[in-house]
RNA sequence: GCCGCGGUAGUAUAGCCCGGCCAAGUAUGCGGGCCUCUCGAGCCCGUGACCCGGGUUCAAAUCCCGGCCGCGGCACCA
């Protein structure tokens, strides 16, 4: 029978969700890549093509590779900063690369292929004001458009006009030639390189050294096609980016790499916009990108979501289309079941009452409690002196005593409680085995001594709010360190965010940020 | 408005390409019970879905058509 149970538990695990098999694979050719914009931190969203990318590559024993899109420095500014914190939030999550590259680094290649595919007949040098070419564009006149009859030659020299900065901002683009009839009128002849004037608007790596700018689409398409991607996967918002970037790869011969474009991905109650975490973070002035409330992975990390979680959460959600929108507590549910056999538990009461026992049958004793119930995660010692003590417990268990009642102090002793006030409860000793408390199915709370405990705060978030509670520890959390996830007990899964060590060893305060349930 | 893509339980996902084995599987949530020195974990039972309408077929979640709903794109952004 109990054979039975287990060989059932284990047939369950072993139906881990796999990945779909990748349309045209072949083992050890496939090549991904990661493309974010280092605008920003990565949130969930974007993680789900990064894991994707690199769980596929893994798959099939390829390659995969990391590159900053970069080449806005106007509109979609890089930030510093955030190429190394991309970067660390990948490694956080366990994806390695196999090669990095950085577009902005790369304007020369872009360059040359441009010039290419001038040669080719592919673009033209567009000098007219945008109004202009909208009108031609929208009447159906595309391929009347004086720029687009222009000849190679011509072309070639204006190109080289734009590269000299002859041309201002907003005066001269590049546009790929596409079908002029295109029933997506933004297919049509769409921009593949603008002018940026970098005097004003300095890119942070490469400065004001280049004037011509590629658009998503032109670096996109070109790197893809040089690096060798195999298979792309990306969100459903590029669809029409994929059909504009085929116009680009039929002018120059090259093949198209696969494409799987999937739905959003939400995470409910969660902020996810970047616009939301900004007017957070300026009403609180405050708020930091790893804010416990965000669906940044550098939010979720401090909140102690693990990247396993994440992982899998993405693996699960696989490749569909349609949007998914994770409810909370199937992340959460997920992340216990990974953190639980790991997670230390620690007593911590809050909103602390003090408890008064008499008639204690020693002076000193001292309770060894294991850090986990079921897995050997070690001991603490807990001591407790007599005849008399006080000791902390929760407000929120207040309801559970009445006099008279018989409680079990958590792995310790048992106690029949002879007067409730709000200020203080008394109670004396009853008895110290568990059985006995069973006997009288004595409620089992979690308490704190009161001669040493260390101050806790625990941060809550909870949607757009992050609330938050005052509670005592038992002295063990004074070394806990920063980053662990451990369970306070009846309480939930908390990730320790600070230890601040006081002067005295008692006067340790640690903050926890409240993870789930 | 114009282009495009989707719609399986509260949520997520399997099945749809190659119709029947699907009166639809799994996880989570919810309800009940057992177990446990935690309101955690574990175990058992239950709950609950193929968007709607036509068609094809002996047979449709699966194929076709229409509708409805949702989402995305329509930038010198990525």
């Amino acid at each position: 029978m109990l054979e039975e149970w287990e060989r059932a538990r284990r047939e369950r695990a072993a139906v881990e969700k796999k990945l779909p098999p990748l349309p045209g694979a072949v083992e050890g050719k496939v090549v991904t890549r990661f493309a974010p914009n280092p605008d920003f931190a990565i949130h969930l969203g974007n993680a789900r093509p990064a894991v994707l990318s690199y769980e596929y590559a893994r798959m099939y024993k390829g390659k995969f590779i990391l590159r900053f899109e970069d080449t806005d420095p106007r509109i979609k500014a890089p930030l510093p900063e955030a190429y190394e914190a991309i970067r660390e939030d990948l490694r956080w999550l366990g994806i390695r690369w196999d090669e990095e590259y950085i577009q902005s680094l790369r304007m020369e290649v872009y360059y040359e292929v441009a010039r290419k595919l001038i040669e080719r007949g592919g673009a033209y040098v567009d000098d007219m004001p945008g109004e202009e070419f909208r009108r031609y564009r929208d009447e159906g006149r595309l391929e009347r458009y004086p720029p687009r009859l222009r000849s190679v030659e011509d072309n070639l020299e204006l190109w080289d006009k734009m590269l000299e900065g002859a041309f201002g901002e907003g005066e001269a683009v590049l546009r790929v030639k596409t079908d002029p009839s295109h029933p997506d009128p933004s297919v049509r002849d769409w921009v593949a390189f603008r002018i940026i004037d970098t005097s004003r608007s300095p890119h942070p790596l490469v400065g004001d050294r280049y004037v011509v700018w590629p658009t998503y689409n032109f670096a996109a398409a070109v790197d893809d096609h040089l690096l060798g991607i195999t298979h792309v996967l990306r969100a459903r918002e590029h669809m029409q980016n994929t059909v504009k970037q085929i116009f680009l790869y039929k002018h120059m011969g090259w093949q198209y790499p696969h494409v799987i474009h999937f739905g959003r991905l939400k995470l409910e109650g969660m902020i996810m916009s970047k616009s939301a975490m900004k007017e957070i973070a300026g009403a609180e002035g405050l708020a930091r990108i790893d804010d416990p409330r965000f669906a940044t992975i550098a939010g979720l990390r401090r909140r102690g979501i693990v990247a396993e979680t994440i992982k899998k959460i993405i693996l699960d959600v696989g490749v569909k289309q349609t949007d998914a929108s994770i409810s909370y507590a199937n992340l959460a549910s997920l992340n216990r079941s990974i953190v639980d056999p790991k997670a230390r538990r620690y007593m911590v009461v809050v909103d602390p009452i003090p408890l008064l026992v008499v008639d204690l049958p020693w002076e000193k004793k001292v309770f060894e409690i294991p850090f986990h119930p079921g897995q050997n995660l070690g001991s603490r010692r807990i001591v407790v002196e007599g005849p008399q003590t006080t000791l902390y417990i929760s407000a929120s268990d207040l309801s559970l005593l009445r006099r008279g009642a018989i409680v079990r102090l958590m792995e310790a002793f048992n106690i029949e409680i002879v007067e409730v006030g709000r200020e203080l409860v008394k109670a004396r000793y009853h008895s110290e085995s568990l059985e006995e408390a069973r006997r009288h199915r004595a409620q089992i709370i979690q308490w704190v001594p009161a001669k040493e405990n260390v101050e806790v705060e625990v941060l809550k978030p909870e949607g757009l709010v992050l609330s938050r509670e005052q509670g005592l520890g038992e002295p063990a959390l004074a070394s806990a360190s920063v980053g662990e996830i451990c369970q306070f007990v009846r309480y939930g899964f908390v990730r320790i965010d600070q230890v601040l060590r006081g002067e005295s060893e008692s006067r340790t305060r640690i903050v926890a940020i409240y993870a789930h349930d």
